[in-house]
DNA sequence: CTGCTGACGGTAT
DNA sequence: AATACCGCCAGCA
């Protein structure tokens, strides 16, 4: 998984479908994960290359920025669709709009595959 | 070909 | 707090 050979998006992917139930990740987490660090903008263009049975399959929902707001606020069908999915998962929202990143986080550490622990070329 | 944009993030001003 | 830049790079006009 998340091989050198795969497509970026695939190994978005790989990472994204290793955030638990309940728990959130960051863009510039997945980055990192995959071992772009600052590719973090990539990541949200592979995830926006979701569609269908696939965007089903992959828990998009629980990636969301930095400041711990979800992206897609200026989408009139997402941006509430990963809001509302995210509070069926019983993640909540402040008043601003942000949930606690610090409670729900998961660290590149948590994302990446047991297989490439440790060596990062 | 050039330039701008974008589900971002970190640093500088 | 609010901008402004920069890094990264696939699309697209």
């Amino acid at each position: 998984m998340s091989e050198p050979g795969a497509s970026f998006a695939e190994r978005v992917y790989a990472v994204v479908r290793r955030v638990p139930y309940g728990r959130v990740t960051t863009y510039g987490d997945v980055a990192s994960a995959i071992g772009t660090r600052r590719a973090a903008r990539r990541v949200g263009w592979a995830l926006s290359l979701l569609e269908g049975e696939r965007a089903e399959r992959i828990p998009w929902h629980r990636v969301i920025n930095a400041q711990g707001m979800i992206s897609l606020r200026d989408d009139p069908v997402r941006g509430p669709l990963q809001r509302h999915k995210l509070q069926a998962e019983g993640v909540a929202f402040d008043p601003a709009g942000r949930c606690d990143l610090g409670r729900l986080r998961c660290l590149p550490e948590e994302l990446l595959d047991p297989s490439s622990h440790g060596a990062e070329p």
